[in-house]
RNA sequence: GGAGGGGUUCCCGAGUGGCCAAAGGGAUCAGACUGUAAAUCUGACGCGCGAGCUUCGGUGGUUCGAAUCCACCCCCCUCCA
């Protein structure tokens, strides 16, 4: 059952590196396998670059194994260094116990808990390691670890050689905690294999070196490719800064959009690596849209797919509805339980007192978050790039805040969609 | 503790007394073209509608004038002890 899986995997270009390569396959083919990958809380909520390690655990259990959400809650308090250029900032034992809650929570709704044997199960690693005193750590534990060994490893090459930075023992130290976590779930959980992004290539093998070391025992690792994009650019920002996978952050709205705007050249392998359509399908459509003149469908079936992985059918429909009003149908068509359903949606909104309007309308739409200056505004007024329902205004207008929400133009007596260059949009609700 | 090298606007990185709000590249934003794509071209890119205001690790000082010079301090890196 499971070297399919492998196939699979492969086919979608899931797979970068995969330690014990020749062994893997017939191990899985062998039965119910315990997996596990990890999950540091570096902020209240993962992003989107956790994305393709959740979905992955869940493609192993819908296959058959036994996935194990790991929460890092110890690691988390050190910081991993793997490829990053600089020393981080420590996070206080509270913030991150908090952090780790929330994580617990949003890991949980990507793998499936009531599936038997194979019934997923979230852990966190602060429970063998917070009891753990320091000459236990460097007995059993560090003395597995050469040093030597470990300042060959790539991910924190460039911390070692590069000037201008350095490396603290403490990150430094981060591999063997690692390590150590996956020898523990080993003898726990009988876990034999982690996965996770090709940054973890060091952390991996780190631990499955501890894990025949301390208990004799064979696993396996495997990565999964950095995801990048065509133009170079980092995957996973946006101009208002990352995407979240909670919606209180990134609204399904915008999370919708994000993924309605990626380039051609990316989207098919996206569409394998984020979501759970088969790749003949995938193919399929992609000829289909080679076939077709103009605007290829798979954007939009990529948004939609993502959209109900991570927000549900709710919220799937929401993004749908203030999409389809916002750039098909004409706002005038609107009815105020619509404006009403888009303000709950997630479409951004303020509400601004008739009697204190701002001195410009750069000061008011910087106000609401439309842009970071006034210069861009400014810009933007320049070129007719801003509409105030529908109704361009001109940089001549921008003292003139009372005359651009004047009421008879008022959607509903109240309401203005203001649009700033071709996609952002904002409701301003005046009272 | 000693010697040397660094800390510049989101990032990289020039700049060593005025022509510097500070080269260049990247990222980002807007416009044109399009398909809410890419590529390309154009413009913006410290803040402010504006007069103007605030920046070059920190604090003081020299000077008509400092990112640039001086003093002290903080932080980082390399080598030595």
């Amino acid at each position: 059952m499971s070297s399919a899986l492998l196939q699979d995997l492969r086919d979608r270009g899931l797979i970068f590196q995969i330690a014990g390569e020749a062994d893997l396959p017939g191990w899985l083919d062998g039965g119910m396998r315990t997996l596990y990958c990890g999950f540091d809380p570096t902020a209240d909520s993962l992003h989107i670059g956790s994305l393709v390690p959740l979905l992955m655990l869940r493609r192993f259990q819908l296959a058959g194994h036994k996935p194990l959400a790991l929460v890092g809650g110890a690691t988390g308090l050190i910081g991993d260094p793997s490829f990053k250029a600089q020393e981080r900032q420590l996070n206080t034992p509270e913030v991150v116990d908090g952090w780790v809650e929330k994580i617990k929570n949003q890991v949980s709704r990507f793998v499936d808990f009531d599936s038997g044997d194979a019934s997923a199960e979230v852990v966190n690693n602060l429970e063998w390691t917070a009891g753990m005193d320091v000459l236990t750590f460097l007995r059993d534990v560090g003395k597995h670890f050469s040093v030597n060994a470990m300042i060959q490893k790539e991910s924190v090459r460039q911390r070692l050689d590069r000037e201008g930075s350095g490396i603290s023992y403490t990150e430094f130290t981060y591999m063997i905690l690692q390590s150590f976590d996956f020898a523990e779930l080993n003898s726990r959980y009988g876990c034999s294999l982690q996965i996770g992004g090709s940054d973890q290539w060091g952390n991996i093998t780190g631990g499955i070196d501890l894990t025949r070391r301390l208990h004799g025992n064979q696993v396996f690792g495997l990565t999964m490719p950095l995801i990048t994009k065509s133009d170079g650019t980092k995957f996973g920002k946006t101009e208002s800064g990352t995407v979240w996978l909670d919606a209180r952050r990134t609204s399904p709205y915008a999370f919708y959009q994000f993924w309605l705007g990626t380039a051609d050249v990316d989207v098919y392998k996206f569409l394998k690596y984020f979501t759970f359509l088969e790749v003949a399908e995938i193919d399929r459509l992609q000829e289909a849209d080679e076939q077709r003149q103009g605007r290829p469908e798979a954007q939009s079936v990529l948004a939609t797919e993502v959209t109900r992985i991570v927000h549900g059918e709710e919220g799937l429909a929401a993004a749908e509805r203030i999409t389809d009003s916002l750039f098909s149908g004409s706002i005038e068509a609107l009815s105020e339980d619509d404006l009403l359903q888009l303000r709950q949606d997630g479409l951004p909104t303020s509400t601004v007192q008739r009697s204190s309007y701002p001195q410009s309308l750069t000061q008011m739409l910087v106000d609401a978050g439309m842009a970071p200056s006034g210069k861009q505004v400014k810009d933007a007024l320049g070129r007719n790039a801003v509409t105030i329902n529908n109704q361009a205004i001109g940089w001549e207008q921008n003292a003139e805040v009372a005359a651009c929400f004047e009421q008879s133009r008022a959607l509903f007596g109240r309401y203005f969609l203001v649009r700033l260059g071709k996609k952002k949009y904002h409701l301003f609700d005046i009272e």
